[in-house]
RNA sequence: GGAUGUUUAGCUCAGUUGGGAGAGCAUCGCCUUUACACGGCGGGGGUCAGAGGUUCGAGCCCUCUAACAUCCACCA
């Protein structure tokens, strides 16, 4: 028997490693249809927070509903090496200890970053398990792996081949804490405070002087020009002279172009090509020389006199001391400005002009735009990423990092010739790139690459790929949707997969972006242990529309525990009346009573509803119709009707009535498991009759039965909600009994000792025409007296209120008949409906009067 | 500058193809009724941001406005 509380901690015990170890999460049923889906990898960098929580739940239930659906569900387990993430952990760590990457060597530091990545690997699988995951660990892959090697190096040789990928010289971002390129959306810009620096560039041949204003002077050492808007009528004649540089007293030419915004500064631009892609622009343009004046680790170089050496902020504030003692420093301005940082260590980015490793990304976002199909779920977002790739710019893709997949490039020793080659050159003549590769170059291979590709033979790959589903969040769509869509047209010739299911972001419940440095983080396994699992699963998914952020809310997961308490308790209740060992009869809807036919009429409509929107991924409103049947439908009403159906009927009833209470159970159970597995596979077990386990059962179907209302209990229902406000407004306890006479003999037979039970009735009194002065409420063909001492007044007062009502809904009924637009133009089954409305509405008044 | 989203009960949010506005929490009243006090029953509380429009009918469709949020681009 089951206890009296649901004990989430009980309930979990055991039962993934049950699962896992009878199998079930192994894909590979070829009887069955497969579905595909493989897990967006979580960097190896740390613990998994509720944004995992959220996006892996959704692809678990997804998982679940499809395997009982009948489907052979393949969800591919793995994880992501997370170049720069972890390997900024792992320089971390060691630098606590006082060594540095240089100290140990690529090797051993590779080594390290390893043991690194076992480590939180085993972490990850914990909490995998945790969250109840059913991943297939068979298949599981890791972005380095050598499977995915081979993938990356085929990719980037093709690349290469077909000019796609080439090296060259252009504005990166640099960052000067990890010492490595980023891409262009490895960058964060936010509003900083700065300073803009006015000073006097004087004039050659003159005794004047040009204003120049500037954010950074330390990039002064790289200026080869000024320019002006030719437009401008202040500078026009100075177009052509040249100003020196206050910084190192070079001549600068001072040039036009429209590009200059005439209002913003002085109107007098300095340009610095080697770290600002604008400015590099003008310089392809007008053949410009580009100086580049810092170092890797953004310290000023030789390019600098005095200043070489010292980092970019001091080489400023020096600089521009010096610029003031020379008189030449008019003004600095307090200004606020967007500056890029680096999305990992989070410093200033230093634009820079390097050479790295780009992709050409033109003609792969081209045939991304025409030929992806891919449907996103929401739509919307398929905008969000057509613009993105209608945009974009060449990937930056060489990190000077160690953890990673080395650039398979190598250079000739005398003469720099560049080979590309999938495998090792060992000719001692050349020597390989140091770089590895973005890590998003592989992660945008892992549909494919993860099944074997580029065997194009290999089992799985034919048989998962394209895989069925992605679920990912919006922030996630330019750094790795799109990379997979390009990446995958252009080598499997398909979309990586048919749905990209795109969920928001959580939030704190203020709705802060949860953060190391506000230290409004939750981790989920804290959750976990005070609410369940199953109670955060359903929070998760639960009350919110797709693609939209989430707050968490503490007591939204105590009330979802307080769901799963309720749906344990009613499961407790039906097992419990079932009486030893019972064992369920069929039985025929036609010779049921109308309470039992009710509910499943009910509970059918609630299928349909359940499995069309589990059908479109809105697990949000899935839940809340199952909700709304188990509470409304199922606890409230007929959980209570059949404690009567239990005590009158005969004994072959009474199995009826089990039997159906089972049956309803049962599609409770096996429609709540997605969402909560741990307690759908509690319950399941303890049904009468059961499969060895829940995740081998079959998912719920219809019944093929009426689907109208039963109006008797429909009526029933409502007398007594009436019957209960009668008291409560005449402040009757609620098992104060009354005296009822029913009026509609012929349609209420049958049901009184359903009433009786609820109402605490006295009596209870059926007849075809009634002339009791007790109080009346009308109901569909038939009418109910209530008679207890009522005072004149109520009488009157009740009357009054039904016939303020029905002449209220009259009027606006016949409002409707009476528009010749209505009539004519909606749908008759609308019309019909009013019509019936209005004359039961008028019927009623009649018999008031 | 471009784009997207949000605005519905005190709070947090749902709302299916347009057809009489919902949930959770909070609140008020009653109840130890034999599944559940992590409960039951009943109640109060909403000009669905604003203004136009389409429609027989708009929370939902169209246009505009406002506020907030997010993303992209620019910022010498």
């Amino acid at each position: 028997m089951l206890e009296k509380r649901y004990d989430p901690k009980k309930v979990e015990e055991g039962k993934y490693e049950n699962w896992k170890k009878e199998g079930y999460f192994t894909a590979g049923d070829k009887t069955k249809q497969p579905f595909s889906m493989v897990i967006p990898p979580p960097n190896v960098t740390g613990k998994l927070h509720l944004g995992h929580a959220w996006n892996t739940t959704i692809q678990d239930i997804t998982a679940r509903y499809k395997k009982l659906q009948g489907y052979d569900v393949m969800w591919l387990a793995g994880m992501d090496h997370a170049g720069i993430a972890t390997q900024a952990k792992v320089e971390e760590k060691l630098r606590s200890q006082g060594i540095s990457r240089y100290d140990l060597g690529r090797e051993k530091f590779l080594e390290k970053a390893w043991e690194w990545k076992k480590e939180y690997a085993d972490n990850i699988h914990k909490q995998w398990a945790k969250m109840g995951l059913m991943l297939d660990y068979s298949r599981e892959r890791f972005t380095l792996d050598e499977s995915l090697n081979k993938a990356v190096l085929h990719v980037f040789k093709t690349l290469y081949d077909k000019g796609l990928i080439y090296r060259g010289e252009r504005i990166i971002n640099f960052d000067p804490e990890l010492k490595t390129a980023l891409s262009n959306i490895e960058v964060e810009y936010s509003e900083d405070k700065g300073k803009f620096y006015y000073f006097k560039y004087p004039i050659v041949d003159s005794k004047d002087y040009l204003v120049v204003a500037t954010t950074r002077p330390e990039t002064m050492f790289g200026d080869v020009a000024v320019f002006v808007n030719p437009k401008d009528k202040r500078y026009k004649h100075l177009i052509g002279k040249k100003v020196i540089n206050p910084a190192n007293e070079e001549a600068l030419p001072i040039m036009g172009d429209e590009y200059v915004d005439i209002e913003f500064g002085t109107g007098a631009m300095k340009c610095t090509p080697a770290h600002d892609p604008n400015d590099f622009a003008s310089s392809e343009k007008y053949n410009l020389p580009r100086i580049i004046c810092m170092d890797l680790n953004a310290k000023m170089n030789e390019n600098c006199g005095r200043y070489k050496g010292m980092d970019r902020y001091e080489c400023r504030d020096e600089l521009v001391k010096q610029i003031e003692k020379d008189g030449r420093l008019i003004k600095i301005e307090d200004i606020v400005h967007t500056v890029g940082h680096s999305e990992r260590s989070h410093t200033v980015v230093e634009p820079m002009l390097m050479k790295q490793w780009f992709v050409k990304m033109r003609p792969l976002a081209e045939q991304a735009l025409n030929k992806s199909s891919v449907n996103f779920v929401p739509n919307r977002f398929s905008n969000t990423f057509r613009q993105w790739m209608e945009n974009v710019d060449d990937w930056c893709i060489s990190r000077q990092l160690w953890w990673g997949h080395r650039i398979p490039a190598y250079y000739n020793k005398q003469t720099g010739d560049i080979i590309v080659s999938e495998t090792p050159i060992n000719d001692p003549n050349y020597y390989q790139d140091e770089d590895v590769l973005d890590t998003w170059f592989s992660s945008a291979l892992w549909p494919f690459a993860t099944l074997g590709w580029p065997n194009t033979e290999s089992e799985d790959y034919k048989r998962y790929f394209p895989n069925s589903l992605l679920v990912t969040a919006y922030d996630i769509i330019f750094f790795w949707v799109s990379r997979m869509i390009f990446d995958s047209l252009e080598f499997t010739g398909e979309s990586p997969f048919k749905d990209c299911l795109i969920h928001g972001l959580i939030r704190d419940s203020q709705g802060r972006k949860m953060s190391k440095s506000l230290g409004n983080g939750i981790d989920p396994i804290d959750v976990i242990d005070k609410y369940g699992v199953d109670a955060l699963r359903y929070f998760l998914t639960t009350g919110s529309a797709p693609g939209q952020d989430i707050r968490y809310i503490e007591e939204k997961v105590q009330s979802s525990a307080n769901y799963l308490n309720k749906i344990w308790n009613s499961a407790r209740y039906v097992l419990e009346s079932l009486g030893g060992d019972f064992k369920p009869v069929a039985f025929k809807f036609d010779e049921l009573h109308e309470v039992e036919k009710d509910i499943l009429v009910k509970l059918n409509k609630t299928i349909k509803s359940v499995t069309s929107f589990m059908d479109k991924y809105e697990y949000s409103m899935a839940s809340s119709y199952l909700y709304n049947f188990v509470y409304d439908d199922f606890c409230s009403s007929y959980l209570e009707m059949s404690k009567v159906s239990l005590q009158k009927g005969d004994d072959e009833y009474k199995k009826v009535v089990k039997s159906v209470l089972v049956y309803i159970l049962k599609n409770i159970i096996i429609m709540i498991y997605p969402f909560a597995p741990f307690i759908g596979e509690e319950l399941y077990l303890a049904l009468p009759e059961h499969k060895k386990s829940i995740m081998i059962e079959e998912y719920v179907k219809p019944l093929d039965i009426p689907e109208n209302d039963i109006e008797q209990v429909e009526n029933l229902y409502k007398m007594i909600q009436d019957i209960r406000n009668y008291k409560v407004s005449n402040k009757l306890a609620p098992n104060y009994k009354l005296r009822f006479i029913v009026e509609g003999e012929s349609i209420f037979k049958g049901f009184e000792e359903y009433l009786a039970r609820f109402s605490f009735a006295k009596e209870i009194i059926l007849t075809s025409k009634s002339t009791s002065k007790g109080m009346r409420f009308a109901y569909k063909k038939m009418n109910l007296y209530i008679e207890d001492e009522i005072s004149k007044e109520e009488l009157e007062a009740k009357r009054a209120k039904d016939i303020a009502f029905l002449k209220a809904e009259i009027a606006r009924s016949e409002g409707m008949l009476n528009n010749p637009n209505f009539v004519s133009k909606a749908p008759k089954e609308k019309v019909e409906l009013e019509n019936n409305k209005l004359a039961e509405f008028k019927k009623k008044l009649a018999e008031l009067n």
